[in-house]
Parts: structure tokens; C-alpha cells; sequence
DNA sequence: AGCACGCCGACT
DNA sequence: GTCGGCGTGCTC
């Protein structure tokens, strides 16, 4: 009390209110209160409409200040007030500031990323409850013949539900369930003078009956669903119920069909019954109905959903019941990871390694990261879970600042699958397939079992090469080799997606030597029709998967048996299970084994070990073959006889012993000007400012993209920053931003600055 | 990001 | 003579 008293007595000064809006631009933006309004209940958080320019947008409330660097004529009062209180908390906003900071994004796109459209517009947000309607039947509605509405089966066929129904009485969620469709008949029974719309009192009483139906089911509910933990589940329950209100972060470590979701549920559950709400975020993919039902089933009328697939409406709703507190958990994507919640008491993100975890355009963060960030602000634990925990994520673990948590048994009885290395060296291969490897394949496919061959490039071929001169097609927009796409008869960026026809001729030298060079799916998919005339093959790349709905299609032919032989890329790794695959084919490990960056083999690893769940799941255990060239890599031995935690640590080891810390952390400042002189002078001028010499580990790569060519009308030249110190590299960015612009001002360089959202300690 | 201002080629 | 191209600069 005496707090809020004392907050007003101060703010009467503190007149100017200092803004954030949702454009690519660091600096905050000053105005005057709205005209004849009070500032006492302005507090930071709360939406504003203001004047800006020739339009007028929302702003965010960051500070109120006494008085401003401008001059007092410069400053336009703003509109009006959006919100009474703010909507953010004030662990929301410690949170939206500090990833600003962290990842050197403006804070109003940071805002931005926050609220869903709806109220980054201005709109209200009243509880949406207000608007769930209901509906009755007029006098003539209730008397009418059927008979003459036989025209429209639907609208009869709602009529007859409204009469058999008692009280008579049908809201949205009623109407939903009859018919997905329900809101165009409706309306032109409402048309119709048949059905009218209740009073707000009528729906109230609905709203309690049904809540009443919920609590009776309940128990029943609970005692259906609780499937009894094994001691590794119970300790890693146990031990996370004991932190509840305390930061710590706990990696769940379980292997495929341990029995990770279960646990899950068991800490949500406990964290209900302490009145707080859960955040659970899962990638992308995995946000199946499956997964939403297992939910709803344990947590009735508790969860929101929220995620791409939403209309605005939808992410409104969602938004709001969590931010009211109305619903206690919320499931979704990286998108969902900033929404407010009134009682957070846990954050659970599965398949932590994921990489949909990270957004790598805009406003870049890993929502791991972040996560755990809003984990330590709000004094909560987390909980990350995967079969194939990221390396950085072992390394925190092994460093004791992560608590690992290990699920090693399987529920069911299934065994786990075999892998084997196939030598191919001096092996004649067709279209990258090996005599042994066809073999398996016909033998598999004799006894009716399906097979699952795994290449992870789309296309049919990956480059295209003059025999006569050395010739490479290129894109000209990006540095990247164009792909063959023999189906389209193009060739095509993978980068940026442009196409352009397949040249007859070498444009270099004009020799008719053009050859397609490399393996990709497509070219696979044609080899295989040959060699297995007949069988039912189905690819599943994003070439044959664009329409939408047609992945699920294929899936379904898969799950039904019909597909024999199944090609693919990523996709197939991610999801699904094939419960009749005995056999999985990975046609080139040695891609992934020699990149620069251990993240490709950490990658390969990862993917191999979750498709080779894929395979034995029925009752007979699959095998995995990987075809490689390199059979005594140590890395690749390593995971096949001693798992992939195995691996993980041969990487880490193998760092330390070349004395290389566990992760490096990296920036990259791009400018752009229209002349080349403009660019590298701005770049020059950077570096002389930054005092790069006081950082031993900082390492700077740049002019990275040369030679300076002119795209898109405009030369641009990269700037890499790689420090295996992250506040190194953060102590480089602040000086950047403190000075960059003024450089930029004077030299007219467009610049942007992406951190990479690689690791948070 | 939008949006306006400004300075050079094809149009009635 | 203008319409409109997008390069450049600004928004409290």
C-alpha cells in the first residue's frame, strides 16, 4: 500500500514518457502524457497509441523521465492510453530488456515479439470469455416444419439440436462440436427470424453447469490417465518437485521411449496443485494433435495452445486466458516463450536440442536460452528434455550447472535397434548405392517389409559442372551452388529460393559438357524406380511435400503399409513413427563427419540416433546401415558401440585436448552502401574504434563475402566476430552500438547487427 | 518499417 | 513540359 503511494508522489515530476516502438531502430522515443490525463497510473509496460510521423502507432511504455534531450516543441502528447495496467509483469519486462540487450535487437521489436497482432494494433485485451455467444431458438424457430428448411440439411439439422436440447440453449463450443462449419448456418437461420442470440445472463448460467460437469469427471479422468512411474521417472519428479520455487535447470536425459511426456505431466500436475501455471515449449513439428490430446485428456479445460497455425483471433485468445491466469499451461512454439503469464511456476522444453529452438531471422534468441533466462528471473525451475541432449547442454550439465536427470529404460519391451558401418570404399555404386546395401533392400522388401533410405539433399543433383572447362553454376545473388531439379527441369537456390532454366551449353566456354555432379534425392528416386520396378516408393522432401496437407498424405500411405520404400531427407527423422520399417539406410555419413564446425557431427549424430528409432518397433528389431567411407573414424565408432553420450563426450574431449573451449560465440555486423569505397571506409572506421586488442580471444573475419559485388543494387561486405567469450563479444557489441550509428549517419551505410543465439553461459 | 522528399529518364 | 523510378533521410 504505502508502496503505491509513494510510487505517485514521484511520478507527478516525471512527466515525459519515454517510448519504445516496433521499428529496426535502438534508440527510445519521447512524448508528452495524453492531454488532461494524470501520469500517476502510467506504469511501464502499458501499451500507448501515439503520433508518429504521418501515422499513428502503438508504442510500449518503457520509462517516465523528468525531462528530455529534446527540445519541449518537439514533443507531441500521445493519443491515449491502451491499457489501464500493463499487461506485462515486471519479471515479462526484466525479460524483454534483457534479451534486447543480449542479442542487440531494438527493445520495441523485442515488444513486439511479446504480443500477438491483434494487440500490437491497439486492440483490447478483454477476456474473450465476454464473447463466447449463445444462441436459442425464436418462437418461430421452435414451431417451424422442418420440412421446409430441406433445402439446407445443416440448418435443420441445427434446429432439431436446439430443440432436443435442454435447456435449449447452445453456445460457440456447443455449436463447434455439431458442426466445425456451424457460423454461416447460423447466421442465415439468425436471418431467417429462427434463432437469436441469449442474453448475457443465459450464458453465465450455461458457463456454470458446465464447469460443475468437469468436476465430476475429474477423478475418474486422473485415475484412466496416471500411467505408474518407474524409479527413474519418480527420482526425476521428486527431485524437480523439490525445487519448485527455486532457478535451477535440470536436463532430462531420456532415452526414445522412456517416458520423458510422463514425466512431464507428473510436474505439471504438481505444479497446479501449488497454483501456478506451466509453460511448455516443444518444436515446431512436434506440436501434433496427438500431443494436444494427451494433453487436454490429463489437464481438461487447463491448457492453450499457441503457435503459426493459429489465426489472430486464435493467438489472441490463447495469449489472454494465460496472461489472466484464466488457463494454467500453455503449450507451444518458440513463438509462445514471452507470453506473460499471472503465476509461472515451471518451464518445460522438450527436445532441447532442436534446432527450431533457435529463430535465425529478425529478432535472432534461442528460446533455450531465453527460457532459462526467464527461469532465472522469475526464481523457477526448468526443465529441459531429450534423447540427444545438445553438447553445450552436456557441457553445462557436466559443469554442474545444469542437474541431469537420466531415463535409460525403455517402457515397452522393444528392442533397440542395430546399427552397422558399410565400408563402400572402391565400391561401385549406383546413384551412391552399394551392391550390399541394394541387397538388404531386395531382401527387406521380399519379406513385406518397409525400408527407410535417408539422404539429407533434395534435388537431383547438388551441382552443375562443365566436364570441358571446370565451369560451376552459381547463384547470382548468393554465393551457393545451384541445385539440379530435374522434375522442374530448373536449377535452384537452396539459399534464396531463385530458379533460373538449365543452360544447353557451358556459358564459359560453350562446350555441350554440362554434367550433373553429386547425389540427391531425386536422383536416388529415379535409380530406385529402376532397380525395383514396381514397388511403391514414396519421397518425402520439401520438393514433394509443398502442397500442403500431402506430407500427411504420404504419411498415411506409410503408416497403412502401402509404401514399400521410402527416400528422404531431415523430415524423415523429426515425428513419426514407422511402425513396419525393419530397415534404415543412411547413404552418405561422411558429409556430416567433416565440417568445420562440430555441429555438423553433433547434427549427424543426432539425426541418426532418432531415425534409427524409426526402425524396430515392431516385433523384430531393425537394423540401421550407414555407408561410409571412413569406417575407422573414431567418432563414428564411438557412436555406434558406445551410444551417442558417448560421442558427445569424445567431442568435448577431443576440444579440450586442442585446447578449444566448448563453444565459441559469433556476430556478424553487415553494412551496405551504394558505393564499395562508402562500405569499407564505414567498416575501417568501426575497427579503429573498437579496442580489439583488449580481447586476446576476439577473433574478426572479415571482409567476409569478396569479391565486393553489387547485389540487389547496393554493395555489402560482412563482418564475422567468433570469441569463445561471450562477454567478450558482448563488451565488442556495446561499444558498437554506443558508436555505429553516428559512423553510419555520416557515411550513409545501411548496417545490421545479428548475434547469433548460440549459448546463454 | 513506412512515408516523403528529391533528382533523372519515357511519356501526353 | 510532367509522371514516376528508387536512393536517402526521418520519425519524439
Amino acid at each position: 500500500m504505502s508502496n503505491t503511494a509513494a510510487k505517485s508522489s514521484n511520478s507527478a515530476s516525471h512527466s515525459i514518457l519515454s517510448v519504445a516502438v516496433s521499428l529496426p531502430v535502438f534508440r527510445l522515443f519521447d512524448y508528452l502524457p495524453p492531454t488532461g490525463v494524470c501520469t500517476d497510473n502510467l506504469i511501464p509496460g502499458v501499451r500507448l497509441e501515439v503520433p508518429f510521423g504521418k501515422t499513428k502507432i502503438i508504442a510500449y511504455l518503457i520509462e517516465l523521465k523528468e525531462e528530455s534531450q529534446l527540445e519541449p516543441d518537439k514533443l507531441k502528447p500521445a493519443l491515449r492510453i491502451v491499457d489501464a495496467a500493463p499487461l506485462l509483469h515486471g519479471y515479462d519486462l526484466q525479460l524483454l530488456h534483457w534479451a534486447s540487450r543480449y542479442y542487440h535487437h531494438p527493445l520495441g521489436e523485442v515488444f513486439k515479439a511479446a504480443f500477438p497482432a491483434n494487440l500490437r494494433k491497439g486492440m483490447s485485451a478483454a477476456l474473450p470469455e465476454a464473447k463466447q455467444s449463445a444462441y436459442k431458438l425464436t418462437a418461430l424457430g421452435e414451431l417451424i416444419d422442418l420440412d421446409t428448411l430441406s433445402r439446407s440439411p445443416k440448418q435443420s439439422r441445427l434446429i432439431l439440436a436446439f430443440r432436443q436440447h435442454y435447456p435449449g440453449i447452445l453456445n460457440t463450443s456447443d455449436l463447434r462440436a455439431l458442426d466445425k462449419n456451424w457460423r454461416a448456418a447460423v447466421t442465415s437461420l439468425i436471418g431467417k427470424c429462427l434463432l437469436e442470440k441469449c442474453a448475457s445472463e443465459a450464458v453465465a448460467a450455461r458457463e456454470i453447469s458446465e464447469s460443475d460437469v468437469a468436476e465430476i469427471e475429474q477423478p475418474e479422468n486422473n485415475n484412466r490417465n496416471s500411467i505408474l512411474l518407474n524409479n527413474q521417472q519418480q527420482t526425476a519428479v521428486a527431485t524437480v518437485t523439490a525445487a519448485l520455487n527455486q532457478f535451477a535447470v535440470f536436463l532430462l536425459n531420456g532415452i526414445t521411449g522412456s517416458g520423458k511426456t510422463e514425466v512431464y505431466l507428473h510436474l505439471i500436475q504438481e505444479a497446479l496443485s501449488r497454483d501456478r501455471q506451466v509453460l511448455v515449449l516443444v518444436p515446431e513439428i512436434n506440436l501434433t494433435p496427438q500431443l494436444e490430446q494427451r494433453f487436454s485428456q490429463r489437464f481438461p479445460g487447463k491448457i492453450c495452445l499457441f503457435h503459426s497455425g493459429l489465426t489472430a483471433n486464435q493467438r489472441q485468445n490463447a495469449w489472454v486466458n494465460i496472461q489472466q491466469g484464466v488457463r494454467k499451461i500453455l503449450i507451444g512454439t518458440r513463438s509462445a516463450l514471452f507470453t506473460p503469464m499471472h503465476n509461472i511456476g515451471l518451464i518445460i522444453l522438450d527436445e532441447e536440442h532442436d534446432t527450431s529452438f533457435k529463430q535465425q531471422e529478425g529478432f535472432r534468441f534461442s528460446a533455450r536460452d531465453t527460457a532459462i533466462m526467464r527461469g532465472k528471473i522469475s526464481g523457477i525451475p526448468v526443465l529441459l528434455g531429450s534423447a540427444t541432449p545438445s553438447l553445450e547442454s552436456l557441457y553445462n550439465a557436466r559443469q554442474q550447472r545444469y542437474h541431469e536427470l537420466v531415463l535409460s529404460e525403455r517402457a515397452g519391451a522393444a528392442t533397440p535397434p542395430m546399427l552397422r558401418l558399410l565400408d563402400i570404399r572402391n565400391k561401385k555404386l549406383d546413384s551412391g548405392l552399394s551392391a550390399p546395401l541394394l541387397a538388404e533392400i531386395g531382401k527387406t522388401l521380399a519379406q513385406h517389409e518397409q525400408v527407410l533410405l535417408f539422404l539429407n539433399r533434395r534435388g537431383f543433383a547438388p551441382t552443375l559442372i562443365c566436364h570441358g572447362c571446370g565451369w560451376v553454376a552459381r547463384c547470382r545473388s548468393c554465393d551457393a551452388n545451384l541445385v539440379i531439379h530435374s522434375r522442374d527441369r530448373c536449377l535452384r537456390c537452396h539459399h534464396c529460393g531463385k530458379e533460373q532454366a538449365i543452360p544447353a551449353s557451358c556459358p564459359a566456354c560453350a562446350a555441350k559438357e554440362l554434367v550433373p555432379a553429386g547425389l540427391g534425392t531425386e536422383r536416388i528416386e529415379q535409380t530406385l524406380h529402376g532397380l525395383f520396378p514396381g514397388t511403391r516408393l514414396v519421397r518425402l522432401d520439401r520438393d514433394s511435400t509443398r502442397q500442403k496437407g500431402s506430407l500427411e498424405k504420404y504419411l498415411e500411405e506409410i503408416n497403412r503399409g502401402e509404401a514399400e520404400l521410402i527416400l528422404g531427407t531431415q523430415m524423415l527423422a523429426k515425428g513419426h513413427h514407422f511402425p513396419n520399417v525393419t530397415l534404415v539406410a543412411i547413404i552418405d555419413v561422411d558429409s556430416g563427419l567433416f565440417g568445420i564446425d562440430y555441429r555438423s557431427s553433433e547434427r549427424l549424430a543426432q539425426l541418426i540416433v532418432q531415425i534409427s528409432g524409426r526402425a524396430g518397433r515392431a516385433a523384430k528389431p531393425g537394423q540401421v546401415i550407414l555407408q561410409t567411407r571412413h569406417p575407422d573414424h573414431p567418432l563414428l565408432k564411438t557412436l555406434i558401440s558406445n551410444g551417442y553420450r558417448q560421442f558427445a563426450n569424445s567431442i568435448l574431449a577431443e576440444r579440450q585436448a586442442a585446447n578449444l573451449p566448448p563453444f565459441s560465440y559469433q556476430a556478424v555486423l553487415r553494412a551496405q552502401a551504394s558505393k564499395p569505397e562508402t562500405v569499407l571506409a564505414f567498416l575501417q572506421n568501426v575497427m579503429a574504434l573498437l579496442n580489439l586488442k583488449k580481447y586476446p580471444h576476439l577473433l574478426m573475419l572479415g571482409p567476409v563475402s569478396a569479391p565486393m559485388e553489387k547485389r540487389a543494387g547496393a554493395y555489402r561486405y560482412q563482418v564475422l566476430f567468433q570469441s569463445n567469450n561471450r562477454a567478450h563479444l558482448q563488451k565488442i557489441l556495446d561499444e558498437m552500438a554506443g558508436n555505429i550509428d553516428s559512423l553510419a549517419t555520416v557515411k550513409k551505410v545501411r548496417w545490421s547487427l545479428d548475434v547469433d543465439p548460440v549459448d546463454l553461459f
